[in-house]
DNA sequence: CTCGAATTGTTGAACATTCAATATTTACTC
DNA sequence: GAGTAAATATTGAATGTTCAACAATTCGAG
């Protein structure tokens, strides 16, 4: 059974994709200081409710430990705040402060602009297509 | 311009797969006490020739200080060696070790594996159609 | 009720990654 | 050809992530 170069794995071509994708987001998110994960976090947020650790781990892409250390920041910065959950005090929800959502306002142009890039330069109807894929994937491994 | 969930964005969607799918892989190469990196790296070198430390960190999708490093912890394994490039003396060509050859082996055929079990249960045309795209996406991004 | 188990979030130590600076070799210009 | 610029790989400090252990709260069986 000869194995297949690599470069014909699923898991390589999103590794590869995944990291050119994000290489360029990233590009245009610098102008504002900030990371890709700040962004998803703010964005998640920025519909005013607010999130437990938990679900906003799981939003996000992050797990537990590390969102702890990335909201630290993100509160030193005054973009986030917690509150004790009233409801169930094990949890702490995050909210978004008036700063964070107006740099989430700022970042979703610099995303929307680069994804408006992709759709110019690599079609409409392929970016769809890979996006139903990508759901239809996930849907199916997750 | 409302600013669409984050889930519908191309970015969100490519790191969502990648992760879900690099955890199942990396669930399978835990058998052999090995990371994601370091199979891209056997595979890679498993033909036999040597690469230099660019070539490789291309191939693997790593940045050389993280490559360099990596590439220390596998020649303490006794998985690969460097020799000095004879013909440009600033590169390092590295090799795979016989005991890398055969880690690469059992590595690839989890990897096979992983693979098999996505075309399994997403689909033959499904799986084909993804790449397809991947690759024209990196190489209208590339 | 009460006590053990499960859930949620944080912390600290070990580990890995990244950025900037460095050393070495090669290529290029005049 | 001498001197400067470019390419290649490594290192060390700063930073970030992960794993395992912990504290606090809630749940649930008897």
């Amino acid at each position: 059974m000869p194995s297949p170069p690599i470069t014909e794995h699923l898991t390589y071509l999103l590794a590869q994709a995944n990291r050119e994708i994000n290489r360029q987001l990233d590009a245009r998110l610098k102008s504002e200081g900030v990371q890709v994960e700040q962004w998803r976090i703010l964005k998640v947020l920025s519909d005013g409710s607010g999130r437990s650790m938990g679900e906003l781990a799981e939003a996000v892409l992050l797990n537990h430990p590390t969102l702890t250390k990335t909201i630290d920041r993100m509160v030193a910065n005054s973009l986030v705040y917690r509150i004790p959950d009233p409801q169930d005090r094990r949890k702490v929800l995050i909210f978004c402060s008036d700063r964070g959502m107006a740099l989430s306002r700022r970042l979703n142009s610099l995303a929307l602009s680069q994804e408006a890039h992709i759709v110019d330069s690599w079609g409409d109807k392929a970016t769809n297509d890979l996006k139903r894929l990508l759901e239809s994937l996930i849907e199916s491994a997750g």
